[in-house]
DNA sequence: ATTAAATGTTTTGTGCGCTAATTAATTGAG
DNA sequence: CTCAATTAATTAGCGCACAAAACATTTAAT
């Protein structure tokens, strides 16, 4: 059998998340929101009033990459950025009211999107929980420098 | 329970995908290149002589997103671009010669991820098609305006 | 044959995502 | 207490990934 290009695990992956990021888009813009603001705002949804550092670690971003996504939502009026009293060095993020008030509005996404798609509960969480194997393998092969 | 940022699949694939790209950039490093450019080499090894346009559905991605890659891959010496004689509003990109020695070189790469990772092939076949379910499902959903 | 629609590529502008370097605040070792 | 490490956040620079617009070439309709 000839090889092809979608034998590899790598490319299903990359292109699935590029699918979805795609997919979002239309059903984000409605709330000017893109897909890592949305991811944002969920783990602020889930606990909110944490500092970059704790932010980046929940979403697995570099801090780096969530500065500017932070400042946008900043400047939508999602969110505040304050200096925490207790270490200077860190920011306290937090959401507003109209942050908080999105998730009643945008809890429907996940669903219309799984609706788009037609796909249902039963491969879906075995699907879940291999990518999060692979990404847990992947960080600690990353990490296993540390002496 | 309480639901759980990881709960999401659209995360899980999101953060996979990520961790993929990072974990390949060291080992891209030693040959120049980044994710992108290594995905496109992979498709003309299996495939050369194409427009952009055939490339761009090969490996999933908007032609105005292709063109700057294959444009580095062309200042690295790695392809050429030139006007179709047949049509000539289409590129024919096609490998240099030292963009076909590399298909020696870099067949490890893959292998030498799946070793960092850990991962065997029992479950992976299964999560490769499970991604690739995802994206025709959404690719489907997507296209479905077309009266 | 002329012109209108379609097709292939590029350009522009926005927003990631990463690394490396910078700045500022805190901690710790002497 | 002081000064060197450490930690938190930002900045700068690179390379995607997309949509929308621009441009040229080809095809089709009349």
């Amino acid at each position: 059998m000839k090889p092809k290009l979608s034998d590899n695990l790598c490319f299903a992956i990359y292109s699935a998340s590029n699918a979805i990021t795609r997919a979002y888009r239309p059903l984000l813009e409605q709330f000017d929101l893109t897909y890592s603001q949305y991811l944002v705002l969920q783990s602020l949804w889930l606990e909110d009033g944490v500092s970059l550092k704790s932010l980046s670690e929940q979403v697995m971003l570099d801090p780096g990459s969530l500065t500017p996504v932070v400042k946008r939502l900043e400047a939508k009026g999602m969110l505040s950025r304050r200096i925490s009293e207790q270490d200077e060095r860190r920011k306290v993020i937090a959401l507003t009211e109209s942050g908080r008030a999105l998730k009643q509005q945008a809890c429907q996404l996940k669903s219309q999107l799984e609706a788009k798609a037609g796909i249902e509960s039963a491969q879906l969480d075995q699907l879940r929980d291999q990518c999060w194997m692979v990404v847990e393998r992947l960080n600690r092969a990353g990490n296993e420098g540390d002496a």
